[in-house]
DNA sequence: AACCAATGCAACCGCCTGAGG
DNA sequence: TCCTCAGGCGGTTGCATTGGT
């Protein structure tokens, strides 16, 4: 904190010492001051002649993290939130690319966020952040949820960029306008050029283009599997739950049974002529995923891990 | 009111890259 | 070509704050 007074080092120190830890109001001043006066960059330099007993590496993330006047402070907006996991989908652990896109937005603050909130529940469903189960929960679960959470809360959206709101009859509207409610302005390097290190679709795109693309092409996957239904049947996973065992659909099926002690999967037996239902071990099941996922048509699964799906939620606050 | 655990975030660390000599 | 240094990045740490008991 800015105000915090305590030191790591003892004023009866050498005055040479460098000093580390929280930066006083005198300190992020005398930087403030120093930075108009010679400018950013170089900062080992700055930090000398600003008499600062800093490295400049420290000067410098004060001033990008904290002091900057573009900093924006305050808790990430839910289109905010999307794009991180949109873009950390694309890019990984790429958080200062990633913050190219959030305005005002450090990436020391969109890394926090993930390790805090995204992390956390991942952790809490004993998945790996960085495996495909992962992946699939965040496109199929979280950002959907996101998005009707925003939909829900459009008429609050501080949508600045656009004089007529598109409507919000489907999803790739909506994440134009949630896109522009984020107030989305790409670096114009890559709004011009493309970006050499992106691949494929999305060289030349803009990041409105981009991700309306992204979510087109996995929301069509999504829906077109003659299941309209998914989505609703998904966002039944919102309420809560009053039957131990829950509706599970085929394209979550793969990634949330793992966390399930025990499905009934309503199959159809072609031989047979006749659907069976039977309740399996979920973790064997699992051993062999190429198998017998595909069977679960109509699957339901109980466990805890689906209660605590519904508790992502906190992840939106 | 006091204590403790969990949480959030600012700051630091170590490594990598690229520019300049 | 090698070396040095500054700047940038992702990962990690430590501390203040918050919430629960």
């Amino acid at each position: 904190m800015s105000t915090s007074s305590k030191s790591t080092t003892s004023s009866s120190d050498d005055d040479n010492e460098l000093r580390r830890g929280p930066w006083t109001l005198e300190e992020d001043t005398l930087l403030i001051h120093s930075i108009a006066h010679h400018g950013e960059g170089r900062w080992n330099l700055l930090a000398k002649r600003s008499g600062l007993r800093r490295t400049g590496k420290s000067c410098r993330l004060r001033w990008l993290n904290y002091l900057k006047p573009d900093v924006k402070r305050g808790n990430l907006t839910l289109e905010e939130q999307l794009l991180i996991l949109d873009l950390h989908s694309k890019w990984g652990n790429r958080w200062s690319r990633i913050a190219q896109y959030l305005p005002g937005r450090t990436d020391n603050e969109i890394k926090n966020y993930w390790r805090t909130r995204v992390q956390k529940q991942a952790k809490h469903l004993n998945i790996d952040t960085k495996s495909a189960a992962f992946q699939d929960i965040v496109r199929y679960y979280w950002m959907p949820r996101l998005l009707q959470k925003i939909e829900g809360s459009s008429t609050a959206l501080p949508i600045q960029n656009s004089e007529t709101p598109l409507p919000l009859d489907n999803a790739s509207q909506y994440s134009a306008t949630a896109v522009q409610a984020a107030q989305i302005s790409p670096p114009p390097q890559f709004a011009m050029q493309g970006d050499p290190n992106v691949s494929g679709t999305i060289q030349g795109l803009n990041i409105q283009e981009q991700i309306i693309t992204d979510w087109e092409n996995c929301s069509t996957s999504f829906m077109n599997s003659s299941e309209s239904k998914k989505m609703s049947q998904i966002s039944q996973f919102s309420e809560c739950p009053t039957s131990p065992f829950q509706p599970l659909d085929n394209t979550v099926y793969s990634t949330l049974g793992k966390g399930c002690s025990n499905v009934i999967t309503n199959s159809y037996d072609n031989a047979m002529d006749t659907y069976k239902e039977e309740t399996i071990s979920a973790s064997g099941m699992f051993e062999n995923p190429v198998g017998d996922c595909h069977v679960a048509h109509n699957s339901w699964a109980d466990s805890d891990f689906l209660s605590s799906m519904w508790n992502m939620d906190q992840l939106w606050q």
